[in-house]
DNA sequence: GGCATGCATCGACAGATGTCAATACGAGGT
DNA sequence: ACCTCGTATTGACATCTGTCGATGCATGCC
């Protein structure tokens, strides 16, 4: 829902103004920034791609390891940070953690960045 | 146009399958990644919503120190990140540097998030 | 020319970040 | 119970990052 940028508010007149719509409080930007922060890395934008693309739309860590070339230990670093961030979901079954893209955050954050 | 979920393409027989669509380039999901590296910090969120805020949609280094209450060197670091992103441009007028949002860099970005 | 002003750069510093090898944990299979 | 296998955690390390004070660099005004 909070908008990076100012939505334009147009008057009866036809004259348009930038109101205080824009008034993002501290949380917020907290909040967007934490998502930007946790989606400006190559391997976690990799991860994620991975994974939305895996068959069911679901991965693990087993299956991530071998695309980016990095170590088992590194890759769970990054899906916990995702999953730290709400960007993915982490579910046990059996000896395996499977992940999931959580599109709903993806959503919001896209339509942060056009109101 | 790099869209970081697949794309679901339907078959004539109205299964769907995930196609290759998704095949992120090393340089694809670097790019993605520095976009969104630069808006990973809650500072250069707060410049962009107070530049687009601003009246005209720009601003210069002198009217963002007090809001966002940082040094002015610091202030003018993450102006050059930001630019450096494609995320602002910078524009000298006079002893003014006067900074605006690439909209169309927030839309790609958004673009990304949501296929 | 000289001086004030707005901004960028430099040097320095604490803290965060990405990475790995080694190790611990937990669920299944024997 | 034991052993195997997939993950998570720990400890360590180099590097990156955000911040500031001090300084440099233009531009415009006297």
């Amino acid at each position: 829902m909070p908008t990076l940028l100012p939505l334009l508010t147009n008057t009866a007149d036809g004259c348009s103004s930038t109101a205080p719509v824009n008034a993002l409080t501290a949380d917020e930007v907290e909040m967007l920034a934490r998502t930007f922060k946790a989606l400006g890395d190559p391997t976690r934008v990799r991860l994620l791609s991975l994974i939305a693309a895996s068959p069911g739309g679901e991965a693990c860590i087993c299956d991530l390891t071998a695309p980016v070339g990095l170590s088992q230990p590194t890759v769970s670093h990054h899906m916990k940070l995702l999953v730290d961030a709400g960007l993915a979901t982490r579910e046990q079954r059996g000896r395996w953690a499977y992940f999931r893209v959580v599109t709903d955050a993806l959503d919001q954050a896209a339509n942060a960045l056009r109101p």
